[in-house]
DNA sequence: GCGAGAAGACTACATCTGTAAGCGGGACGA
DNA sequence: TCGTCCCGCTTACAGATGTAGTCTTCTCGC
């Protein structure tokens, strides 16, 4: 699961993770349509993503069909973690500071956060 | 400011925003030590954060004088904002939610944060 | 049995990134 | 003044990435 997942591989991913197994042509079908990708790219990147272990596939007929070897629980978490660590520093208060000092929060927002918080608190 | 900076570059920036001006020589220096890096290619990325728009240079007799030409602000902003985009439908929520879940919250972050949203609520 | 179409594998290629060596010119000590 | 050293600029090169075409093979309908 180490491998770095690319950008475009990203987005092959998330088709996977909403819905799966699916074959390359499902794959390409779902893909998000602002990429506009032809079969053949599509393709490429389920390589790669095997390759680098983050799907498998199991045979069926003559043609694969793909699923995530990964959760995407750990890799929203490794993803989450490299910016936090990188940019503030491991913590995520800054983060919300941050975000908060841009507007970036609406009274809904921090409604919903206080109530998660208090929460966890138990 | 829109040109993506690369992970090594964004090593050579946090330098920069630490101090400025600096010599590429004292960028050199002061570049996170893990990276080891020659103070060639400590040069090469000045010079493609350079043609990027991310740092400005003056001369200094026969050499330059770097400054960042974005703020850390800004590229701390944006780069939240797209892990956010890409990876929790744009909201912070289920970020903070993700990070509890994941026991990587402590009960004093959850005491910061609150402390926090408290004071924004004003 | 045979041709057409589809599926995956292989190949391609430009760009970006990480990492660095080489070159030419100016400054400064001897 | 002459050599040396330092500086930025140019070039290099391997690996990753984005994007896609070609090749080989298998299968299914006729």
């Amino acid at each position: 699961m180490a491998e770095r997942i690319s950008d475009a591989e990203h987005a092959v991913m998330e088709v996977l993770w909403d819905e799966s197994p699916l074959t390359a042509q499902d794959v390409t079908e779902r893909v998000d349509p602002n990429r506009a990708w032809s079969a053949a790219t599509v393709k490429t990147l389920l390589g790669r993503l095997l390759g680098k272990g983050a799907v498998r596939h199991e045979v069926d007929g003559r043609r694969y069909l793909y699923s995530p070897a990964v959760a995407r629980e750990d890799y929203v978490a490794g993803e989450s973690r490299k910016l936090i660590d990188r940019l503030f520093g491991g913590k995520l208060t800054p983060l919300v500071a941050h975000l908060a000092e841009r507007d970036e929060l609406s009274r809904q927002d921090i409604a919903e956060i206080e109530a998660l918080l208090k929460a966890l608190k138990q």
